[in-house]
DNA sequence: CATCAGGGCCCTG
DNA sequence: CAGGGCCCTGAT
């Protein structure tokens, strides 16, 4: 077993997130499941970062109110780094979790809708948003795919235990995603031994274009929602599901929905149409639906989404332990 | 015990 | 452009 980087405090900020922000709701989603590289309790959030080549552990705060926010991150490295790195990957983390968003359009509009306006009024200040990168969040979506959400943890824990690497920082220890090319010496056999099954072919495809550096992720942020699909359709082992994902957790468009997987179809029928996971809604009424919620659809849904899941974590909800299999 | 579908995608015909 | 095959796992 690999033995963990010890990690010291480098660098320390304070942001200022726009009004309204909610600290929990936005730096911990209960539905991003635990895998070994990030801890959060109320007001805190650890999480590990590789970012321009370093492994880093990084610790947001909550050092503010919903009204008046603020937030110290802390960053812990082996080594001193200039101030520019340190902006530099503050600037990456407000653009990951969304810390200038303007929600107040969203509210507007559907502070007094029947399902959307108690759940703005519990969560407003969330953001949307995910930690990893373009690489980090195709090798995610991969082991997503088509494995129940037991298997996916299974997968990702395999991957992070044999390839990241271990950082110890207040008093955590938590692992690092390895850089993009460092399977290069792993063969599909291995993969496949640690059981990703026929997922390992497009995990050495990702590894490996990107070990190349054949994709900006900086650049194609840059450009039109439509651009960006065609390029991550691509993408080896990238399909419509994958690319739904990636659109709204990595490319921040909140008003695209034209997917929906099968689990999450009967989770849908449950929340809109009180419909039986049996007997679940089709797809195409479910889409036709979320048309209610206009340019906001995608963020709309999160936010159901999400209240959902924080439920769950005080409340049993025995339809959705049947669905999620955990 | 065997069989089968699943948070999809690729590839073939 | 429809559908078979794929890894593994848990449900039946």
């Amino acid at each position: 077993m690999k033995k963990a980087h010890t990690l010291h405090l480098v660098a320390r900020k304070v942001v200022v997130p726009s009004v309204p922000f909610d600290f929990d709701s936005t730096f911990h989603k209960p539905d991003h499941f635990t895998s070994g590289d990030n801890y959060w309790e109320p007001g805190i959030r650890w999480q590990t970062c590789l970012w321009r080549g370093k492994t880093l552990g990084v610790k947001f705060e909550n050092k503010g109110t919903r009204r008046k926010p603020k937030m110290a991150i802390s960053l812990y490295a082996e080594s001193k780094v200039g101030t520019t790195f340190a902006d530099s990957l503050v600037s990456e983390m407000r653009y990951r979790y969304n810390l200038d968003l303007d929600l107040r359009g969203f509210y507007k509009i559907f502070k007094d809708d029947k399902i959307l306006g108690p759940v703005i009024k519990r969560w407003k200040g969330m953001r949307p948003g995910h930690p990893s990168s373009l690489y980090e969040y195709l090798i995610i979506g991969i082991v997503l795919q088509n494995a129940t959400v037991r298997r996916s943890i299974q997968m990702f824990k395999a991957l992070l235990e044999h390839y990241g690497t271990p950082l110890k920082f207040d008093g955590k220890e938590l692992r690092c995603f390895w850089k993009p090319g460092a399977l290069g010496a792993v063969s599909e056999q291995i993969l496949r031994d640690l059981k990703m099954g026929y997922r390992a072919k497009s995990i050495k495809k990702t590894d490996e274009y990107f070990g190349k550096k054949l994709v900006d992720e900086e650049r194609i942020r840059g450009e039109g929602r439509e651009a960006q699909m065609e390029q991550l359709l691509e993408l080896y082992g990238v399909g419509p599901a994958t690319v739904w994902y990636l659109l709204f957790d990595v490319f921040h468009h909140w008003d695209f929905f034209n997917h929906v997987s099968p689990w999450e179809q009967k989770i849908y029928s449950k929340l809109f149409f009180n419909k039986n996971p049996e007997h679940p809604v089709s797809v195409k009424k479910l889409l036709k639906y979320f048309e209610r919620f206009g340019a906001y659809k995608q963020l709309a849904v999160h936010y159901i989404w999400e209240d959902l899941w924080w439920k769950r974590t005080h409340e049993h909800i025995p339809w959705l332990e049947k669905e999620i299999r955990v």
